[in-house]
DNA sequence: TCGATATTTAGCTAGAACGCTAAATATCAG
DNA sequence: CTGATATTTAGCGTTCTAGCTAAATATCGA
């Protein structure tokens, strides 16, 4: 999972998604100066992560963040911010 | 910054030092199966990220987490769970 | 100064990541 | 069925990452 969002891209995909509620592939590829197969394995691997899910609607493959993955990152993060005596 | 995180032993390396409040770097090599000059990379990698910070105190290199830099990142994941439209 | 201790730097190799183009797959419209 | 649209899969070359060993650097104790 922090693999996943260690590309720039990624993350950038990753908030868009967040802000529209739920995006189709070409939509997303379409804000990237990538090549559409590029941002396509960028989707696989956030999806891989657990980070995004899809479903087929239709010709289109609509994306959505999935946000209970993402609050495992923050729970991971939460360690450093308590005292580590407490 | 996400990058640095993305590599099991240095999450690890970031939460045993973050316990200990701060460690040599021979003390966090000597936990790790890994060779010392690959712990040490690793040590320099999250020091380039900005989550370590090492002083030295006689022939030891004493390393300590940098919580503001954490902080960036939870800050960033705060926009996920804050309702986008809101 | 000399040897031991603590740690890093240098240099190598194997494997993974990331970009691309070209081709394949699947759905829709006529 | 046929052609157009949406997206992925396949495959290639380059660059980055991570492991190792061997050698260099710096400090301490005698």
């Amino acid at each position: 999972m922090c693999a996943a969002i260690a590309h720039p891209a990624r993350r950038q995909i990753l908030l868009t998604v967040h802000m529209r509620g739920s995006m189709a592939a070409g939509e997303i590829a379409g804000r990237f100066a990538h090549a559409w197969p590029t941002t396509s394995r960028h989707l696989r691997v956030l999806e891989a992560a657990g980070l995004l899910s899809h479903k087929r609607q239709g010709r289109n493959h609509v994306y959505a963040v999935d946000h209970a993955r993402l609050g495992l990152l923050t729970e991971w993060l939460g360690w450093f911010h308590r005292d580590p005596l407490g």
